[in-house]
DNA sequence: TTAGGGTTAAAC
DNA sequence: GTTTAACCCTAA
């Protein structure tokens, strides 16, 4: 089958695996953001669209908003790309980020790394870092799901656990797995003061518990 | 698919 | 500069 090549700005896009930029949304919510504008590619076409939310709303849920098939959706893609669906701080995104996603004061979600998706950066190659790295949203009201997971299913069933309980997370089964790793270690044995995501002690407890009941390292299933 | 070591950016 | 937590790599 013939495959279109995609274009942003312009330029043909190499084969990045995946891209993201902030997009706005029309009603200002506490960040100014609606979330991620995702544009995932699989050997050379375009595969999917989607917008991943975070910060202004649930950090972890994943809005599918089209899915890229046929040749007719390179111009869905433009559209998107050029603003003419969305509006889209596309062109200075760091500028947007500066002025309008920037939080001060202590602890809270992560700042992402800035978008590369401007006309200079597809002028050269594409970097590892920034077609693969989706960095550092925090975790925060769903650890609670995750610990009541682990409960039910035990530790060490991951894609079990994202089957039943992450469904449209973001967080793929080994971010689940890791998240449980980081919560044993900030919480488990030793002193909570260096810990940074703040838990209800009873909740600390229940972490405690289910780590005493259940080591991990676990062994493997399947 | 999981366990566990490795890497990275943010927080301190 | 050091630590933490999110994300990556990959053998088995």
């Amino acid at each position: 089958m013939e495959q279109q090549a995609i274009q942003i700005y312009g330029q043909p896009l190499e084969d990045p695996e995946m891209f993201w930029a902030p997009i706005e949304q029309a009603e200002q919510g506490p960040y100014g953001f609606l979330g991620d504008l995702l544009l995932s590619i699989a050997s050379g076409s375009p595969r999917g669209l989607q917008i991943e939310n975070f910060g202004a709303r649930d950090e972890d849920d994943v809005l599918i908003l089209q899915l890229l098939e046929g040749p007719q959706d390179q111009a869905n893609l433009n559209d998107w790309l050029s603003g003419d669906l969305h509006p889209s701080p596309l062109l200075d995104t760091n500028a947007h980020y500066q002025t309008k996603c920037r939080r001060s004061g202590r602890r809270g979600t992560r700042k992402r790394r800035t978008s590369p998706w401007n006309p200079m950066f597809f002028k050269s190659r594409v970097s590892r870092e920034y077609t693969r790295r989706k960095n550092n949203s925090r975790w925060t009201a769903k650890v609670e799901i995750l610990v009541q997971g682990v409960s039910k299913f035990g530790v060490g069933r991951w894609a079990l656990l994202k089957q039943q309980f992450f469904e449209t997370s973001i967080r793929t089964s080994v971010n689940l797995k890791d998240k449980w790793r980081n919560l044993l270690k900030a919480y488990q044995g030793n002193s909570q003061k260096t810990t940074q995501l703040y838990l209800e002690p009873s909740f600390v407890e229940q972490i405690r518990k289910l780590a005493a009941k259940q080591t991990y390292p676990n062994k493997r299933h399947k």
